[in-house]
DNA sequence: TTCATTGTTCCATGTTGATGGAACGAAAAG
DNA sequence: CTTTTCGTTCCATCAACATGGAACAATGAA
């Protein structure tokens, strides 16, 4: 296990593999997860999903510069770097957050 | 070949196909050339690619409500429903279409 | 040390979707 | 009517990716 992850600076950040991060019904409820919660690790958000497709979704997003990882003894908390994504692409993340519902979905 | 396209009521875009539509390149790519052409039919927008595959992106784009078709003749224009998404949407399209290049790149 | 917890990595499987050739269909021109 | 143009539809192929079990690694607790 890397303890250390590497997260994409700003001006690294591009919008394609964003997009196609953001496109995915998992992820998508990943990232409302993680605005609602604030923080959350991999364990809180399995909704009955292996381990194993829940890390690959957050490597996904925090590749695609969406998330940051903190590691904290075992636990992983990831938050969403929203102040990054504004300053990148002002106005996507916010259209996209309006979109999440309020009462988090079962299958988010 | 069916003359009347199905376009989505605005109501009936919903943001994963969206998403979905927008995260190609080559669909990406055309957004960026209808957004600055205004207006342009499928054979335009050909870079060497066959048809059938653009016709596909095409109605990728069209299913989710990003582009409307008008049928004129032999010919089909297409533009983009910037008022729909803008008001479905507020500030998505803006913000990806920011990052369109001014200059439009060869493999759009 | 031993065990439990957390998350990753490896790997195989399955599915989705992009690609592109070919045939077809509709409209307009010759 | 014949031909050309434009775009779709059909179909097969291929690549990318989501899925999920298993083993592993790292930390912390007993």
């Amino acid at each position: 296990m890397a303890a250390l992850y590497h997260h994409p600076a700003p001006e690294d950040i591009t919008l394609l593999p964003l997009l196609r991060a953001v496109a995915d019904p998992v992820r998508l409820g990943i990232i409302c997860h993680l605005h609602s919660l604030g923080e959350a690790n991999c364990t809180t958000l399995l909704r009955g999903r292996p381990k194993s497709s829940m890390s690959h979704h957050f490597q996904v997003l925090r590749e695609a510069g969406i998330l940051h990882t903190r590691v904290e003894g075992v636990q992983h908390h990831n938050t969403l770097r929203l102040d990054v994504l504004e300053e990148r692409f002002p106005g996507l993340m916010t259209s996209i957050l309006r979109e999440c519902p309020t009462s988090l979905p079962e299958n988010g």
